[in-house]
DNA sequence: ATGGGTGCAAAGTGTTTGCAAGTAT
DNA sequence: ATACTTGCAAACACTTTGCACCCAT
């Protein structure tokens, strides 16, 4: 792997993504770092959850439309309510039984899976 | 539900996803409708296969990255290979429990959950 | 005839990238 | 000093939309 640099926009990035618990988006994230650095662009934003997702600092989480973050790195699924966009973690232990299974059976080098439930949460029914 | 039409371009598009066997992209079925009809637009396959996917005459697979379309309606999982973006469908049942379970756990009116295994295929390795 | 559907092109949305200048190591 | 990183803006990939005309019902 490259030497990184630990710049500041980079801890920036890192430190927002980490103070957050509901998932935000790329452009959550910019627009929440760029109330302390002001400079910061949006190419760098997404260059440094990139990075930081490959390095494994944080999660990144594919939802339709849009990607989000996570702080929590751990393997988990994810909630989604359809109305509001709301994410969160769930409990539901991850299983990797499955993965072996469906390397079993396909031949694939299954790395992982992603489960997303969607519904309507509490507020929006 | 409104009264819906049944146009030429419609069928053609049922047509082709039903035709595939591989979940292909909004774009990839333009193209072959395309080979059929050669004045039919992107913006009429996107909105048919909104459309389609509305009625539940096709799937909708969110994939990371593009859209794809399944002519499998019943709710079951999908297999990624992260190399090359193949897509093919699992045999593993739905587990509808875990919608329930889910719902009792958090309260939300669960629809449905998503699941994509990600690895390498065979041929990839 | 009526209003849903089409073709076209323009506009969106979310993300990536080329480049010259800046900066962590 | 080196080369990773930044800011900027332009480019991208994919999808949606406004509009006038068309056609299935």
């Amino acid at each position: 792997m490259k030497p990184q640099r630990n710049t500041r926009q980079r801890q920036l990035v890192l430190q927002v993504v980490q103070a957050h618990h509901d998932h935000p988006s790329a452009d959550q994230i910019y627009l929440d770092v760029r109330k302390i650095d002001e400079k910061i662009s949006r190419g760098t934003v997404y260059r440094n959850l990139h990075q930081l997702s490959v390095n494994g600092d944080i999660l990144h989480v594919r939802i339709p439309g849009v990607d989000r973050y996570d702080c929590r790195i751990d393997l988990h699924y994810h909630l989604l309510c359809t109305r509001c966009g709301a994410v969160s973690d769930l409990e539901l232990p991850y299983d990797a039984r499955l993965d072996e299974k469906i390397k079993e059976e396909t031949g694939y080098e299954v790395e992982r899976h992603r489960t997303i439930f969607e519904g309507i949460c509490p507020e929006c029914q």
